[in-house]
DNA sequence: TTATAAATGTCGTCC
DNA sequence: GGACGACGTTTATAA
């Protein structure tokens, strides 16, 4: 990884075109030839940058980074401040613990969150266009399909109305109801949930989680 | 800015947890306080960071970073390669061009793209799931819907497609037509959108930049 | 402050 | 390589 600390102007010209005054900056230029500008501030996103893959060429004081889809970073340089280099190797990557994944399988040991009576059919319920949530059955013995996100938005509701639709189409199933589930359900999604004929549940992540914690300490 | 080629370990604890083993990265220290910790590749995105507003405290080889919601990063530091600091000062910005907002803007004072004789009734037209990137009047005085994208692709043409079934139960705008504008309309989103009895326009950019040009060079 | 849509989104996964 | 969905999405903008 190379480290440069200098004054420069950057014109991007690509999926956008995109210009930065002179000013100093720090310029990052990984191994594997990718560069990001960063300015003393803001957030994690560099001012500008170019993905990898992608090329570096250094003609005097104008670095030019080019990629295959003719995407161009031209820095130019007025004057450099600092220019260090450091080989720091493979990252061993980062470990993440999830969250949504977790959501459906509280809510798939907690359907009663649903409604009285509700018992799971399965998790994952395959269909043509991919995989419901949960599929279960209600008091009545009726089958729901389950949409669960930890943010209930437009599209969720688009894919819920999709799988109810194709599962209606099964004798065996329908009629099958929808039911949109979420930690947060934005009020444009309510509305075009509720128009479709969905019903939608708000799910305290924490209240299940505590729930989950209960049937643990009974052993 | 502060930057240290440390090798480190790092614990985040906060919409989620996750752990990056001990290896040599890159700690980047802004000057509002962010953290980012970037490895020797991937992309622009660091392997995990804190954002600003965050307070970073150093206790020996410790560094823990925490912000108002709670959520911390906490960096152990086993072996310091390299720690300088730089003064950048504030930057002047980004300046972009050929976003999505000017897009509309210059569509808006050329309706006449998508046909003889049309007028445009408004911008950011509001319904109850959203605003209609513009509502236009053809020759005929009927109603058109359009939506504006940079690159065409399927989510925009469900868009479009709810906005013009939503319009059309007003029996003041019915029957209102759908015109699916963008720069570039990938196949699978033309196809759908002519499926859906949609019109599709390419978008000429700069011819379109061009005209204003020569609107302005009249004065 | 809150909510909503865009993003040079990026990133994984599946096909 | 393309399509699809999640993301500690982040970011900008309007209400």
């Amino acid at each position: 990884m190379r480290l440069v600390i200098a004054t420069c102007s950057v014109d991007y010209s690509g999926r956008l075109t995109a210009h930065l005054p002179m000013a100093p900056r720090l310029l990052m230029v990984k191994a594997d030839g990718s560069v990001l500008i960063h300015a003393d501030g803001g957030s994690y996103k560099p001012l500008n940058w170019m993905s990898p893959p992608c090329k570096l060429v250094v003609d005097d004081d104008i670095w030019s980074v080019t990629n295959k889809a003719g995407e161009e970073l031209r820095i130019t340089l007025k004057e450099i401040h600092s220019d260090t280099a450091y080989e720091l190797g493979t990252d061993p990557g980062l470990i993440k613990d999830g969250v949504e994944a977790h959501l459906q399988e509280l809510l798939a040991e907690h359907v009663q969150t649903f409604g009285e009576g509700f018992t799971l059919v399965r998790r994952e319920y395959p269909t043509a266009i991919g995989p419901v949530d949960l599929l279960c059955r209600d008091a009545d013995g009726k089958h729901v399909a389950v949409e669960i996100k930890r943010r209930g938005e437009i599209d969720g509701v688009e894919q819920l109305t999709r799988y109810v639709e194709l599962l209606n189409r099964d004798p065996l199933l329908a009629p099958v109801r929808g039911i949109f589930a979420a930690q947060l359900i934005k009020p444009q999604a309510q509305f075009l949930a509720t128009d479709r004929g969905l019903e939608c549940v708000t799910v305290d992540y924490d209240l299940l989680r505590g729930m989950e914690s209960d049937v643990l300490r009974l052993f």
